[in-house]
DNA sequence: CGCCGTATTGAGCGCTCTCAAGCTAGGTGG
DNA sequence: CCACCTAGCTTGAGAGCGCTCAATACGGCG
C-alpha cells in the first residue's frame, strides 16, 4: 500500500504518503491509507449524520456530496474529482454534515483520522501542506455566488476542465445535468439549454457526456460577468 | 499584550494565546499577536491581491470581505464578527483573495502567519484546534445555496443573531440592507421587501438597525424551506 | 435647517423555473 | 438482429420570483 500508484501523481495527500523527510522519532511510518474501497457508480460512499472517522481521497472517478433538506429535495454540495479528498468539513464537530455518493465507477484510499493526525505529529512539515489544502478548500466553488446562471455555467466548465486536468480543455463531463444544475443553484433544464446556447454561439462542443471548450477567452469573459 | 482581555472570551484564537499548556522546548512563547488595530466604519484592512502576513481576529466590531467583479461590481463573501478569524482563504496561495473593510469601528488583533506557525510547532496540541477551526469554516455560509430569498433571509437572521451570542434574539445589525442582499445574492430592496414581510408575520420586529427574532421556530420551518 | 446616505415601497420586466412532450443512446430480452 | 424499455437529455410555453428603475421617506450629522 505504500507504492506510487500512478493514480497518486496528482493526489492531494501524496506528501502524507510519499514522505523522504527524515523521521523525527526514528520509528518507521508506513502509509496513513487504511484500506481501498471501489465504488460502482451510484454507490454510497458515507451517509451524512455518521460520524467521522476517516478522510477519502479520490485515486479515480468522481463523487457528489449532498444533503437532504427538511422537505426532502436533494442539494448538491460539491464534486470530488480524482486527487481530491472528501471528508473535511466534518473535522468541525467530528460528524459528517454531507452524504457522498460514487458519480462514476470510483477508487477511494481511505485515511483514518487518527493515522492522519500522527502524521502531522511524527513529521511537522506536513503542517503547513494541510493548512494550505484546508485553505484551498475555502477557495473552491467561488463561482457560486456569480448572480446569472450563464455566469455560473462557464465558470463551471472552466474549474472542472482545470480539476480534471484535461487536454486541449476536452473532457468527459462525470455528472447529469441534474446534478451540475443542483449544484449551481438551477436546473437540469437550464444546463441544458445554457450548453446548447454555448455551443450555438461556438464556445463549446458538446455531445452528451463529450465536452470541449473551444473559446476559453470568451468563456472566461462570460464567467467575469463582461 | 498577552494578559486575557475581555473581548478575547469568544475568540477562537484564545487558544493560541492563552495556553496554560507547559512549553515544548522549554522556552517563553510570548502572544502571537503582534498589534492591534483600530478601524473606523468603512476604513480598509487589507486589500485583496495584497501579500499574505497575518490572520485577523475580530475583537470588537464586524468586518465585511468582498472582491470586485471583472465588471466592476462589488461582491461581498462574507462578513466576520467579533471572535472570528479573518485570512484563512490567503494561506493557499499566500495571498489574499478578498479586501476586508470595517463596516462598523471595530478592534482587530494581528497574528503574524508565522507567529502562528511557531505557535503550531511549539505546541503540538494547537494543531487539531487549528484543524476543527478550518473545517468549521467550510460550513459557514451554507445557507447561502438555499434556493429562493425567503429561505436565504431567515436563515442569515439565524446564523447572525447565534454569531452575535444575541441575548433574546435580539441584536443590533452590523451591515447595510445592501450589503446583506450582495451577501445572499439578492438586493438591498429584496432585504427590506423581506424584513417587512417577516414582520407583517409576526416573525421579527424590526427597527433600522435594530431587530428581535420572536419566532425562531417559524424563522426556522422558512430557512429549512418548509 | 438642509444635506446625504440608507431604507421603504411600487410598477413593470426579464430570467429562470415548472410542467410537459418528444428525442436519443444504451441496455435487455425475445 | 431487432423491438422495446428506460434514463437522461432537449426543447417549448407559460408562470412567478426577484430585479431594475424610480419616487419618497427617514435619520444622523454638519
Amino acid at each position: 500500500m505504500n507504492t506510487t500508484h500512478k493514480t497518486c501523481t496528482y493526489c492531494h495527500f501524496s506528501p502524507f504518503c510519499h514522505s523522504h523527510e527524515p523521521i523525527k522519532n526514528g520509528c518507521v511510518t508506513d502509509s496513513p491509507v487504511k484500506k481501498h474501497h471501489q465504488l460502482k457508480k451510484n454507490e454510497m460512499l458515507c451517509h451524512s449524520s455518521h460520524k467521522f472517522n476517516s478522510l477519502y481521497a479520490i485515486q479515480e472517478g468522481a463523487l457528489k456530496s449532498y444533503q437532504v433538506e427538511a422537505n426532502g429535495k436533494e442539494l448538491v454540495r460539491g464534486f470530488y474529482l480524482a486527487g481530491e479528498i472528501f471528508g473535511y468539513e466534518a473535522i468541525y464537530n467530528l460528524q459528517h454534515l454531507y452524504s457522498a455518493v460514487a458519480i462514476t465507477e470510483t477508487l477511494i484510499c481511505e485515511i483514518p483520522y487518527d493515522h492522519f493526525l500522527q502524521s502531522l505529529q511524527t513529521r511537522p512539515s506536513l503542517q503547513k501542506t494541510i493548512l494550505q489544502l484546508l485553505s484551498q478548500q475555502l477557495t473552491i466553488g467561488s463561482y457560486l455566488i456569480s448572480s446569472n446562471a450563464e455566469q455560473r455555467v462557464a465558470a463551471f466548465l472552466i474549474d472542472l476542465s482545470k480539476r480534471l486536468r484535461a487536454t486541449d480543455h476536452y473532457f468527459l463531463l462525470p455528472m447529469s445535468r441534474y446534478d451540475i444544475g443542483n449544484y449551481l443553484r438551477l436546473t437540469g433544464e437550464t444546463i441544458s439549454r445554457l450548453f446548447s446556447r454555448f455551443q450555438q454561439k461556438g464556445m463549446i462542443v458538446i455531445d452528451h457526456k463529450k465536452i470541449r471548450l473551444c473559446q476559453l477567452d470568451k468563456l472566461q469573459q462570460l464567467a467575469e460577468g463582461m
